[in-house]
DNA sequence: AACGCGCCCTGTCCGC
DNA sequence: TGCGGACAGGGCGCGT
């Protein structure tokens, strides 16, 4: 479901929101989102009376630092959600997974239909590996056209697949990988390892370019996702083939496919991409 | 070692 | 109206 927008919107909500506020308690009522290592007794050793310090994002993860010690790191899966109660919203919620109280009297509800989400709590130090395990951001000042056509060159993979994959780059899924790839011309089936340097431009300029337009509509609601007030996003009228199969391109009419990779449907316009 | 597959789970939609 | 199957924004573990 979230991708980078969708968490980063929700990041952007509760940092102004939640930030500086002091957990009090936490109630879970479904543990199979809580990661192994990180089970109702350990977070609420480690969280309870601790001040929310931070809250960012990091690829497709929410991550609360809590007194600069500890970062709780939500994995929101597919059909996860993440709203405070003070939201007028929040009692539409109908899959409450887990409640954090906060001492102003406040709390963070985590909601997941499916439960494909995960919460998992990290020391400073188990973080840094994490961390270095995930890919670039694709919006950080680092990521350069040059370095996107250095990772591509060994890799075999269709560059869909390619851009799905978070060791590589950080935070692209399903729905912004097929826009990118529309925006650039690039055909999703096209083999990572073939793409030009010119092609690797074009894709660096318009996956920052999707990216950050969907940040400013707050995201895509293509069914689930919601921001940390339970409200929609908006880039969902901005799609030009995700789940547009048989209708006609925006650009020259002729119709979106579908084509199936590795389990998961890829959108192409098959004139204007090659 | 990169890659693809199956699976985790619930909700929704579509065809019959 | 009911039922079965396909499908959904993600990620992990496994076999090759």
């Amino acid at each position: 479901m979230p991708e980078l927008p969708e968490v980063e919107t929700i990041a952007r909500d509760l940092e102004a929101r939640v930030r500086g506020a002091i957990v009090q308690d936490l109630s879970v009522r479904r543990p199979d989102i809580l990661a192994p290592d990180s089970g109702t007794r350990r977070l609420r050793r480690n969280l309870s009376g601790r001040r929310i310090t931070d809250v960012s994002r990091r690829g497709k993860n929410l991550v609360f630092v809590l007194d600069r010690r500890f970062r709780m790191v939500i994995n929101l899966g597919m059909t996860g959600r993440v709203v405070t109660s003070d939201s007028p919203r929040a009692s539409e919620l109908v899959h409450v997974a887990a409640s954090f109280t906060l001492e102003d009297g406040r709390s963070i509800l985590y909601d997941d239909a499916r439960r494909f989400g995960r919460i998992r709590l990290f020391t400073e130090t188990a973080w840094r590996v994490r961390d270095a395990e995930l890919g670039i951001e694709p919006l950080a000042p680092d990521f350069t056209p040059e370095l996107l056509h250095h990772l591509t060159r060994r890799s075999v993979t269709p560059i869909r697949n390619f851009l799905l994959d978070q060791n590589r780059i950080a935070g692209v899924g399903n729905i912004y990988a097929n826009e990118a790839l529309f925006r650039a011309r690039i055909r999703p089936t096209r083999r990572a390892n073939r793409i030009t340097r010119p092609g690797a431009t074009a894709l660096h300029h318009e996956l920052r370019a999707v990216l950050s337009e969907a940040i400013l509509e707050r995201g895509t609601t293509f069914s689930d996702y919601r921001d940390a007030s339970g409200n929609e996003g908006a880039f969902q009228f901005r799609l030009r083939v995700y789940d547009r199969e048989a209708l006609p391109c925006t650009v020259c009419d002729h119709l979106i496919r579908r084509v199936v990779l590795t389990n998961r449907s890829a959108f192409y316009c098959p004139s204007c991409q090659r």
